[in-house]
DNA sequence: ACTTGCATGTAAGTGGTTACATGATTGG
DNA sequence: CCAATCATGTAACCACTTACATGCAAGT
């Protein structure tokens, strides 16, 4: 799962800029397994481009920045196939909530409150996003399946927040070893 | 949450090896939210050691290799809770899984099939080895919040793979594009 | 005989991130 | 008037991964 990869993942199923793939990968259902930032994907594009694994068509725009739209070619659709035959490497998670928790005994009571609700808030929000992306029609099945799957995940974490928070109390006022 | 950081969080709880701290981000429950290979650990020890954060003693042992216990030094355990209250960074997570069930449409079926028993075998295992870690009864409160957070959260996906699996045959059988 | 576990460490290479540069338009 | 959105790109820097080097003991 480079960034490359990535970049022709998107390129596969349909024309798109350097901006439009960063967006599928910050605001899109993408994000729920990938991240690309814009300072990667430029150079990704350009090393695609010298492999003849996509091109492009420059379009410019009245009163916008010129954009440069990306096509997939016969030879990128081939190694993005190939590449889906190879071996799976394990998913990575890294989580600063779960590392603060893990610590929230040694934290201002304060400052634990605060790190609750906004996580509270964020998974919210997120669920808000997915499930007006799930009321998209166009959506094919595997979309679904990683929509789905997202929406499941967050609706865990929700339940285990409220959990937590509900234990939370007892415990940091009892042994809180913080200023 | 980098390297040097979670080697901190560690010793905080008690001495280590570059060795053991190893073991605790990928056999441990900080594995959950966090991971460290062997080649970041050792520098990481030797950077902490040289800002006076933590010390180690040299232990000779007969048939093994020397061990150098690492201890947090006072000016560390005051670096680790001032580096608590520092903002939080947001959740990453990478899944080559899901990237693959994005395009499953795309790879021989057979693959698919393989990716998912090895997703259903390995998940068992993980319910498996954090069960066993919530049986221990030493598990301080923040520890067990981590441990229900990641049970959570496996069997959450456990569902989600028993759900998808149903789907796959039909879906996959209709519209299978690959060779 | 070979692999695995214990245990430390280095060094080359990679694959990013972050910040900067540019610039017009739209919205608060 | 300032910030954000659109849009591309570069370059310095950074943290980490991977592979290597070493070596003994115990299990298969």
């Amino acid at each position: 799962m480079t960034v490359e990869q990535l970049c022709l993942s998107v390129l596969y199923e349909g024309e798109a800029t350097g901006y439009d793939i960063r967006r599928h990968f910050s605001e899109g259902e993408a994000a729920l397994f990938a991240d690309a930032s814009i300072g990667a994907i430029y150079p990704a594009l350009a090393k695609l481009e010298a492999k003849g694994l996509v091109d492009f068509v420059n379009q410019e725009q009245i009163g916008k920045p010129n954009r440069k739209i990306y096509h997939i070619t016969e030879a990128g659709r081939e190694a993005f196939l190939a590449a889906l035959r190879e071996p799976l490497s394990k998913d990575k998670c890294q989580s600063s909530f779960l590392y603060f928790l893990r610590f929230a005994h040694l934290a201002p009571p304060d400052i634990v409150v605060t790190h609750m609700e906004v996580r509270r808030r964020q998974l919210a929000q997120e669920v808000d996003r997915l499930e007006k992306f799930l009321l998209r029609p166009t959506n094919n099945p595997q979309g679904r399946w990683v929509l789905e799957y997202g929406l499941a995940m967050i609706k865990a974490k929700q339940a285990n927040l409220d959990t937590i928070a509900r234990k939370i109390g007892s415990t940091l006022g009892a042994n809180c070893h913080a200023i």
